[in-house]
DNA sequence: GCCGCCAATTGACCCAGATCAAGGCAAATC
DNA sequence: GATTTGCCTTGATCTGGGTCAATTGGCGGC
């Protein structure tokens, strides 16, 4: 195949495989399979056998739980270049996701088996730096976010997940565009639609931002950040 | 050393070092320290540098997060033969801790410092797998977390809390005693002290379970389990 | 025995955000 | 151009659990 070589430029990006050598990155994407999914398709359910992980390439997928009352909670929103579900493989022999994930765009991705990759870990300690760094990072994401759960008002968990999104883009003009539907967004940030939806009146009200659609501009960073460092009850 | 051959042993129990081979873990021990902590002293700071991380032998610890508002929240709390903080080793050349660590009574560690054991884990496939799994647990851990923070109300986080104590007691006689102070674990489970003893208090009412002090009687499990696998308001 | 200290309990009150219930608006379908 | 569908917004109301404060009950020190 020469599309191989086009892959392995493509999977490099992703931290998991950064530091993986060419052969070994080929011969995984040999092992490896293609997946397409259509918006709102499930690609695997909670206490599923884990049999493999996922490198999504292009679309938007969403990892959730479901309550036994039907309330969902969305844990994460991957972005095309991102893995997941690469923890399960090592929870023992009988792993399980311990989420769902669904398509929330159609999206394709790759689905990588557990064997193979196992094998190129034992045989790259790089290869397993890059796992390890990988999951960290992953843990303490999870460490924020419980943070921001139960320490943060809903306004403050909304202000930070904006202030997250502008470095990626021009930081020049502090714009933000939502990918994602904004009861996505909400569902990721603990909320209902609703509040969402108020919160973002109440900021706009203050003139500490504008929103068109899911175009939104953050007028004004400084008050933003502010708010998010200090409680609401400003005195002095 | 003679006692080397009985920290080796020591360590084999925790998850991270199970796999390990003895000349491994007796070199790492050798580059180990031990640490001694008073009740409420601390170990380290959230955003300090990261390192060493630790084995707990004996005490109890918590890990935990302050707001600029000053509230505290408890993300975990670690019992004797547990490691904690391994992950930001992984987190590039200047990991600093994501957390804060503190003793809850008096405590003993072994602290373990980055270059000895980064040294370890690339000789040893196994260890890297160990380690590998030892934070897949812990994310898996921390997904749950999030699950019960956002989808369950107070009532039933304490409930599930209390039901994952029994296994590890005497099964046929439901009790649980409660090893930490129960301010902390409310703040564990998310909640003020003052709404752990109302909780309490209407378990009781209910005769669900029996309070004494620092010892709860699970007097109803079916009803307990019952009461965290569908909603409060029951109709047939 | 008395006092101070701290954890736990209980009561009264309050508020952020959930819930319920209408619209509004734009793209898709007829 | 009318109608349906999906998503978002807005308003009104409700409530779980946080906050503040008073009370109780060990427990160690003097």
């Amino acid at each position: 195949m020469d599309e191989v070589q086009g892959y392995a430029a493509e999977l490099r990006r992703a931290y998991l495989f950064s530091q993986v050598s060419d052969e070994h990155l080929q011969s995984l994407i040999k092992s490896a399979q293609q997946v397409r999914l259509g918006a709102g398709e499930i690609l695997f359910s909670h206490g599923q056998r884990a049999e493999r992980f996922f490198l999504l390439r292009e679309g938007l997928m969403k990892l959730f739980r479901v309550s036994p009352e039907g309330d969902e909670k969305i844990i994460e929103i991957t972005q095309p270049g991102q893995t997941f579900a690469e923890a399960v493989l090592f929870m023992g022999t009988e792993g399980r996701y311990p989420v769902s994930a669904q398509a929330i765009h159609d999206s394709r991705l790759f689905a990588f088996h557990y064997a193979p990759f196992r094998e190129l870990l034992t045989s790259s300690a790089d290869a397993c730096f890059g796992m390890l760094a990988s999951l960290s990072r992953r843990l303490h994401m999870l460490v924020n976010q419980i943070e921001s759960l139960t320490l943060q008002s809903a306004t403050y968990r909304l202000v930070a997940y904006l202030l997250e999104q502008i470095p990626r883009d021009i930081q020049e003009s502090p714009e933000v565009l939502l990918t994602t539907p904004k009861s996505a967004i909400a569902g990721r940030l603990a909320m209902q639609p609703e509040t969402l939806s108020r919160i973002l009146a109440k900021l706009r009200n203050s003139s500490l931002i504008d929103v068109h659609a899911n175009h939104i501009i953050l007028r004004d960073v400084q008050a933003l950040r502010g708010l998010i460092h200090r409680p609401p009850p400003g005195e002095s």
